[in-house]
DNA sequence: CAAACCTTGACACAACCTTGCTAAGGTTGT
DNA sequence: ACAACCTTAGCAAGGTTGTGTCAAGGTTTG
């Protein structure tokens, strides 16, 4: 049996046996499971779960931030969109010149309420 | 008078003028001030609303999560923890030989406890 | 000056996050 | 077989997020 159960995992790396069961269920760490469905921490579940308590404690995170995370690291699709809108210079639109932005946006808005025709 | 006002953004922007000031709270999109301290919110900032509401929208975020993300762009030490935690490849201390871990982990807490002698 | 804005601060509340604890039931080792 | 584990499911409670609304007070404009 070359594995740690729940609470000998708990003791080892610090967090509470309930804990490593969220941990679990957030996505982070996943213990492979023995034939009867008990948990199994093998040495790099441990590891993950120590680094992961330094990480959280030095950096004052959430779970859910290391979620979020992980979450743009599986979609990229995810991460190229918050990367965007984070670098985004967010400059008007330059079809529009730079003295009538407001009045662009103003009738944009009133079309939008049904104010004024479209054309 | 270059910009719209915080009621005049929000009608434009989708979001409520509640949820602007959340999001200036949370450090998202910060307007300029006038000088008697009015939100002036020009068109890189309308633009930057009107984006984050389509990021969050699609992809089914909290602003907690793009201010996350945020908070990773700006402390590179941060990012740099989170991504080698997620890219650990979780592998087991290698001066320890590979039967050995268990007893190595055990033996560690037991020293942690003080049943067992340092040296 | 009065109406219609803006500011900050606060109370409120639903939904979720993080944790602990308990209960009912299966597994394992002596 | 019996104690000591494990499992899932659930309640509970304090903290955070997201959002509205309202009050007291400054600003702008007709």
């Amino acid at each position: 049996m070359d594995a740690l159960t729940i609470h000998q995992a708990a003791e080892v790396s610090g967090w509470s046996a309930r804990m490593l069961r969220y941990i679990e269920r957030v996505g982070l760490v996943r213990p492979r499971r023995s034939e009867s469905g008990y948990r199994l921490y093998g040495p790099a579940e441990l590891q993950r779960l120590r680094t992961l308590r330094e990480l959280v404690g030095e950096h004052d995170l959430g779970l859910s931030d290391v979620g979020f995370a992980l979450r743009m690291r599986r979609d990229p699709d995810l991460r190229a969109a918050v990367e965007a809108w984070l670098e985004t210079p967010a400059r008007r639109p330059d079809h529009v010149p730079a003295g009538e932005w407001l009045a662009w946006e103003q009738n944009k808005h009133e079309r939008l309420l049904g104010l004024r025709p479209a054309a």
